[in-house]
DNA sequence: ACAGGTAATGTAATCGTTTACACTCTCGCC
DNA sequence: GGCGAGAGTGTAAACGATTACATTACCTGT
């Protein structure tokens, strides 16, 4: 492998002059400058990334700690957070933790490691809890889901709001005996279920029934079976993420339920299937992109000032009104 | 930072025992592998990774390196590729080429300057065909898309086989004016056309349409909408890729087109929504865990033994049969 | 003509590991 | 009793960059 001292023995220059030269931090004769370049071509040189690293004692990586890359909110923003990360020159590491306590703190530890620059994360609601007590060492954006601590860089839906509306549209629409399925792995499902039943209380309703479970499809599926079975079914179903709607979707066709004259479905997240199902589904859409580049782009400020004060960015969601929950 | 220094001052042994210690990789003393042992967690000590993998000149990382993660496919791959990585106590760089080979090398080049240990690769059309002029500089595991060089690992579908019985299945089912949607920009798409045009073949058949296209949801959409637009419209339309499909469906249902009974719709890729549309799709499925998984493993195998004999594994698609492409 | 500033470059320390080599000791064997 | 083998450990040289400090050369103002 070519290294450095090459290049300077190849230019005739010492290591220091070919990497001021590279780093471009540094008064450089033109003349010399043109040598070394023309030995770093010639030599076909790349500096290596690691050397560096390790020098600089931080490296242009990130990483990306999720419960599972392939719920499509994740995925939107996984790739998000790539283009971002990649116009700054750094890249990715992907860490699926399934909701798992022991798998995340063995992620941050090892990206810790790594000395990646800085940290997108989405946390379990039992590290959420702890998150004060955990010190960071290093740049973190938490994304999704709160977490209690004042002291870190944050990028969140406003989930209270974006639940109310959600619901406030079914009332509107003259549903009455509403049923929520929440996400029990996250703040977030907490959050949408207070939005919920605000909705509620504003229109004097009690929820018909509200149920805390595992945010998977198969749960989604089991959990709408069972409202359905039931002698008095709900007449709407509120879901608080899109592998839940998908189980709930599926329930219904299953139990051949019309939507939305039976019951109403609506739930979170644009997904390629939201629209092509009939009826396609009504959901509050986060802004995918835009959450992922946020947090990116806050990471790199606080990489760059680590001390700068820490900054919560609450994005809106908007209701996307689709045949799921219009009575026709 | 604590690092092997303070370690080795703590339990007053050299820097090297220490190192001999937790690599495990020498003959020590019990008494003070115990000594050691203490002095690491009494510090909390936790090896650099960055400075391991410049001294030992290779690091614990992947890089993933695959048209975009947020096709379904590949984002099932990277799942599983990241479980097999992690097993191994290896981590994950994702990068996204969205089939752009400018991009494609230039994170092959990032991924060599992090010494990664391998990488798992879904290359462009333009790359598979000038792959052996490139000197593979690191262990390379090529998935989905074939490539020339007899150098390499691979692991494939059969595709022209699973495109050819998909074909079939359409032919038996009655329909005789068959449309092709391909994707342009991978291996992928001419070998499910071969396939395709086989049983066509096999039937005495020509086919109504072939279309080489973008892979993407709107293209699939506008060219299903410009075969519908037609005097003569194909009574099946067969896509290669998932997101010809979906883009496909759409256009049929805007276009107020049933299906299976006017046309039928067949493509690849097990998706969330593959089955919750209806009629749901009768697909190819890939077993997105096991390529991700043998890749992952062929890739292990190779950074051990890196003059072993390139090795290809085929697996094979399982049909699914479901209603769009059954007249009942 | 000389002090002092600055541009341009070189020398060598440093980042935190692993590991080749050297050394000491103990044991068993002839 | 001497000698070779191996166990157990230490010393110091890598790995490939960046950069603090040193050095040289040149220019400028008085």
């Amino acid at each position: 492998m070519t290294s450095i001292k090459d290049v300077a023995k190849a230019a005739g220059v010492s290591t220091a002059t070919v990497s001021r030269v590279l780093a471009n931090n540094a008064p450089i004769k033109a003349e010399t400058r043109e040598r070394v370049l023309e030995a770093v071509a010639q030599l076909n040189y790349r500096p290596n990334l690691i050397a560096r690293s390790l020098r600089a004692q931080k490296s242009a990586k990130i990483g990306l700690v999720v419960s599972d890359i392939r719920n499509p909110f994740f995925t939107a923003i996984g790739r998000a957070v790539e283009d971002a990360a990649y116009e700054q020159g750094y890249s990715v590491l992907m860490c699926n933790t399934d909701e798992n306590p022991e798998k995340e703190e063995l992620y941050l530890n090892l990206l810790h490691d790594e000395n990646v620059a800085g940290v997108i994360f989405s946390p379990t609601q039992q590290f959420s809890t702890s998150f004060n007590t955990y010190d960071a060492k290093m740049p973190f954006v938490v994304i999704d889901r709160a977490v209690d601590s004042k002291e870190t860089d944050m990028v969140l839906l406003d989930n209270v709001s974006a639940a109310y509306e959600l619901t406030m549209h079914l009332l509107e629409n003259g549903y009455r005996k509403l049923a929520g399925l929440f996400g029990d792995a996250s703040t977030t499902g907490q959050e949408r279920s207070r939005g919920f039943h605000r909705a509620l209380k504003d229109y004097q309703l009690n929820p018909f029934e509200a149920h805390f479970i595992s945010p998977r499809i198969k749960q989604g599926y089991d959990a709408t079976a069972a409202l359905l079975d039931a002698a008095n079914r709900p007449d709407a179903i509120f879901t608080s993420n899109s592998l839940l709607t998908a189980g709930a979707f599926q329930a219904l066709r299953d139990k051949k339920v019309s939507v939305p004259s039976e019951v109403a479905l609506v739930g979170f997240d644009e997904t390629t299937w939201g629209d092509l199902v009939s009826p396609p589904i009504t959901v509050i859409a986060q802004p995918t992109e835009e959450i992922g580049r946020t947090a990116t782009e806050l990471l790199f400020q606080r990489i760059q000032e680590p001390t700068r004060s820490p900054k919560t960015v609450i994005l809106k969601g908007t209701l996307q009104v689709k045949g799921s929950s219009i009575k026709s």
